[in-house]
DNA sequence: CGCGAGCTTGACGTTGTTCAACTAGAGTGG
DNA sequence: CCACTCTAGTTGAACAACGTCAAGCTCGCG
């Protein structure tokens, strides 16, 4: 991590919901005491367990949440790009992070003190208002990986993982961010058995895949597995 | 369902958050139409997918909260008992419920108008915040529940589940306040297996169980068993 | 060149679900 | 009051689904 803080809120090209929300309060971004900060592919950007001290905002690159489980078995949740919220799931219980947040390409986040966040949403609601909204989204998010991660077999669940990557970018189309371990934690499943189902998925057909390019062929089918997994 | 209005806030013994705010706010309690309603055992009080129209609020009874996974295949998530915000991790979102919730004994809500709640926090946060406050709870609950659904085998679960029911009764003697097949619903296993652990564990002298009463003789094993599990 | 990380495949064992059958108790109608 | 039925609970056995272990492969990098 490298606090980089060479954008004031001012000239950043990305009018977050606080920044619009300072603005109108009147205060001066000096109190947000806001820093930039880069982050490296890899490093953890937020920390399971770690105490919470600001809102984090991801301006650049992409990200992973996921929970850390028991030895070093993870479950991500989902995958964010900007505007997001890090910080957003505990946010509002506040005492520690119950998830962490791990960079998977260069990314650059905003921090907001967040005592100073406090003091502005008691005067805005705006803010809340906006940050609720995307905590409501979150959670129908997670709601559905619940099911899907218990009762889904893993046919089902890496089918719902390939299609909600292809979401993410908007294309049948798209370069694996993660390794083959990583999109098995995206789905629950061990490495060996989310590499033998991408295969097995290849040789039907459905999609192609040669080493992190991914295409789907047959979104159609894929869904359908997905749903009936 | 039965509409019972009986009680006028102003005389309700739940003095819940959102009467006090009421209150404060000089509004009067008309225009919140709120509305008491009784549930029978087994009746429904919110259904996943439906449209989001009042705050709900446990008043009297046990309930639980639940998503309804395929064929009929349900996860619950916890239980409640009053207070409890009942359409909470719905509410900011506010367009269908994630989840459902269904009464386990006799229970009584009550419901408001979501706009007019709407309208109240948006001149007193007071609400708001403890609204979210409530919310993050839930959040790190469900956290909780995604890595033990999906790390632990079935025994650790089914500890799991104990402790926590004995946690929700403050005892570690309380009667079952569901059967089998859900008790196998709040730890992800199948009703046989639910059953057959139970015997295990009676049969190992860890548990007490007789029918539906059931005793936690060793509670540090019980756990040990949730923890490695 | 050698080393490590990511990836791939096969064999094997464990875990947990499902099916099927049976019991006990509670409620119902004749 | 008895037979009937329905639900909840219980147990065993067969089977399918997954994870784990082990081995080998490739590619990029020091």
């Amino acid at each position: 991590m490298k606090v980089t803080r060479n954008v004031a809120c001012s000239t950043c090209r990305h009018k977050c919901d606080i920044f619009q929300a300072v603005l109108s309060s009147g205060r001066s971004f000096d109190a947000a005491k806001t820093i930039q900060a880069h982050f490296r592919k890899h490093e953890k950007i937020c920390k399971q367990g770690d105490h919470v001290s600001h809102a984090i905002y991801l301006v650049e690159g992409t990200a992973k949440l996921y929970i850390e489980g028991i030895n070093g078995h993870n479950i991500i949740l989902y995958l964010m790009k900007p505007p997001a919220y890090i910080g957003l799931l505990s946010f509002f219980e506040s005492i520690q992070y119950t998830y962490s947040v791990t960079a998977i390409e260069e990314s650059k986040v905003c921090m907001v003190d967040l005592d100073f966040l406090k003091a502005l949403y008691l005067e805005n609601h705006e803010v809340l208002l906006k940050l609720n909204k995307a905590f409501g989204k979150s959670v129908a998010l997670i709601m559905n990986k619940i099911i899907c991660l218990n009762q889904k077999n893993i046919r089902g669940r890496i089918a719902e993982s390939l299609l909600y990557l292809s979401g993410f970018y908007g294309s049948s189309r798209f370069s694996l961010p993660v390794t083959r371990k990583e999109l098995g934690e995206m789905s629950a499943i061990s490495e060996e058995n989310t590499v033998r189902l991408l295969t097995e998925l290849r040789k039907e057909g459905i999609i192609k895949i040669e080493n992190r390019d991914v295409t789907i062929r047959d979104k159609v089918l894929l869904r359908k597995i997905s749903e009936l997994g």
